[in-house]
RNA sequence: AGACCUAUGGUGUAAUUGGCAACACAACAGAUUUUGGUUCUGUCGUUCAAGGUUCGAGUCCUUGUAGGUCUACCA
């Protein structure tokens, strides 16, 4: 492991202890990561995810995976599917199957025949404008519904109506009966089920009632026997709601906890938002390499363990946080300079002729796979008299003495070559460089160099003869503010980067013609690349995934 | 306006629960280097404010201040 296991305890942690500590459910922990089907995974599900099933993995307890599918009218099979995909791929198992909020469509239903029975709900035929008017405001006491004093019986005959079919979308909601002057307006009469003629992803057309969040969320988790139920702080209101419910209903006390949401610079996270770019054309759908997804940053290349670790070491509190890019970045070099094959490709091409070198000669170089893992071995590399190197490795004046590239004069080192002296080089009309001029020192070869030359410089360069066409698809932040959304005067789109993706042919070492998709590379001096899908034979296509740290300034 | 939550370097997170404020990232400087990468060393800089309790307060109390959340038949 890269990443050194964390000593303290989080406040959680601390929490689960305690209830260890005081026997609760007999020693054992259970979570949940409950995800609704409308969407995508992002990097801050990915957090939850994390904290869900790392929690009780250091408790020896067990995670399961539910689907929180209780709105017919968003949720989608297609999203199940890649929502489980993207756990597995971060590296977690749930415990048993998938489990569904609308496998327990039944048990909620009695539940809430429970409840009306006990007079603690009751069927309001308000309409939605009357139910906003009777919460009241905050600080101000809402009013009670003209509906709320029907009996049990009645009640029980009309929510067996609405499952029956018997009324229209709207015409009538089950509501809880608690108190209408409740500081916390969550708790002041809230809707618990709505009429919804719609069809489920699942259960079809067998119901025409849905439960809400709050008859739905806190209940599953009861039926699951969860022990503790882990969610974003925003959901710290409904714990009132959610403890009332298990009182009310004499049901599994699951404990919700809190904690804040994890929000990373340049990264948005609001679903409807992310929609909204595809939508609009921003990217090209919700796998593209510049969205906060986890499909996208698996496309892009980030390795799963850097986004776990990221998760991790960036701790689990009730404030709210700002995480940087820097850091996230940081993660996946980690993983990506311990794991990542070095291999060359100029992603700006010029040829540099090697005037001293014979024509049409070949040689094959040793290379190194990766100078931080020996095992990964060497390979052979192909050197001629004509090759490609980097256009910005050129200069046509040297700069100053801490420049230490190609220029007119300079000895630079070809990686796992010889030792190179610039001599000159030819241009167009317009002053762009179209070839350099070498010369190459023939006892300088690398590993027996008896040239005596030092060269400050190494530059990486690709063989002209033997190089393949790379696509590859430079990225930079989505957005130009690390916050966009944080601009109540301004849209977000506003702060969409132009330059976020800009798309180049590069000249590689030929073996990358043939990698598979997902596998990543280091490229020489420049950063980690991943192989996209959109790839062929023809025209193998890399995504930069992370750009190398440069301490070189000029 | 009411209720609830939060406050430690630039960013994030710790602090044996009242005992020398530390770790990571970032930044800066240097060493090593056939990647201006990696690695190594060093520097920088922190307890929101004011009172109080105490031998001793980041930690406890009081009062402020700042920020966040909540009035969907979304989750």
């Amino acid at each position: 492991m890269s990443t050194p296991p964390k000593t303290s305890d989080n406040f959680i942690e601390e929490l689960i202890a305690e209830d260890l500590a005081n026997g609760k459910h007999g020693g054992r922990i259970h979570t949940r990561f409950p995800p609704e089907p409308n969407g995508y995974l992002h990097i801050g599900h990915a957090k939850a995810v994390v904290i869900n099933f790392e929690i009780a993995k250091k408790f020896g307890g067990t995670t399961n995976l539910r689907m929180d599918d209780t709105n017919p009218s968003t949720e989608e099979t297609q999203f199940v599917d890649n929502i489980q995909n993207d756990i597995k791929w971060l590296g977690y198992t749930w415990v048993g199957d998938t489990r569904y909020a609308s496998d327990y469509f039944d048990e909620l239903y009695q539940l809430a025949l429970r409840l009306i029975d006990k007079g603690l709900a009751y069927v309001d035929d308000s309409t939605a404008a009357e139910i906003e008017a009777q919460k009241g405001d905050i600080g101000v006491p809402g009013t009670n519904s003209p509906f709320r004093d029907r009996s049990p019986a009645e009640n029980r005959r009309l929510f067996e109506g609405m499952k029956a079919g018997e009324f229209t979308d709207g015409s009538k909601v089950l509501r809880a009966k608690i108190d209408m002057a409740h500081p916390n307006l969550l708790l002041r009469d809230p809707v618990l089920y709505r009429i919804k003629h719609e069809a489920h992803h699942r259960t079809g057309d067998t119901w025409c009632i849905y439960p809400l969040y709050d008859f739905a969320h806190g209940q599953s988790d009861s039926i699951e026997q969860i022990t503790h139920s882990l969610c974003s702080l925003e959901f710290r209101h409904h714990r009132d709601l959610y403890n009332w419910l298990i009182e009310a209903l004499e049901i599994f006390p699951s404990r919700q906890i809190e904690f804040a949401r994890m929000n990373v610079d340049y990264f948005i996270t609001s679903k409807r938002k992310l929609k909204l770019l595809i939508e609009e054309g921003v990217v090209d759908g919700w796998d593209d390499p510049r969205m906060s997804t986890l499909a996208g940053l698996r496309r892009k290349g980030f390795p799963a363990e850097a986004i776990r670790n990221f998760c991790i070491d960036t701790g689990v509190t009730r404030r709210d946080n700002q995480q940087t890019l820097d850091l996230l970045e940081f993660k996946v070099r980690e993983v990506m300079n311990r794991d990542a094959d070095r291999y060359m490709a100029v992603l700006d091409p010029v040829k540099l002729v090697i005037t001293n070198y014979p024509d049409g000669q070949t040689e094959q170089l040793d290379t190194e796979n990766n100078p931080e893992d020996e095992s990964r071995g060497t390979r052979a590399l192909p050197f001629s008299r004509e090759l490609y190197v980097e256009r910005s490795d050129f200069r046509k004046e040297p700069q100053n003495r801490k420049y230490y590239r190609l220029a007119p004069g300079k000895d630079v080192r070809l990686k796992s070559a010889y030792i190179i002296h610039c001599e000159g080089h030819e241009e167009d009309e317009a002053g762009n460089v179209t070839q350099i001029n070498c010369t190459y020192y023939p006892d300088s070869r690398s590993g027996e160099d008896t040239s005596g030359v030092k060269a400050k410089g190494t530059l990486h360069w690709v063989d002209a003869a033997t190089a393949t066409d790379l696509e590859v698809r430079l990225y930079e932040p989505l957005f130009t503010d690390p916050t966009p959304m944080d601009h109540p005067d301004r849209d977000f789109l506003e702060f969409i980067n132009p330059n976020s993706l800009t798309v180049v042919t590069a000249k590689g070492e030929q073996a990358l013609a043939s990698a598979g998709v997902g596998e990543s590379f280091q490229f020489l001096r420049q950063g980690y690349f991943t192989v996209d899908p959109d790839s062929t034979t023809d025209r193998p296509v890399f995504n930069l995934t992370v750009g190398l740290k440069s301490s070189f300034k000029g």
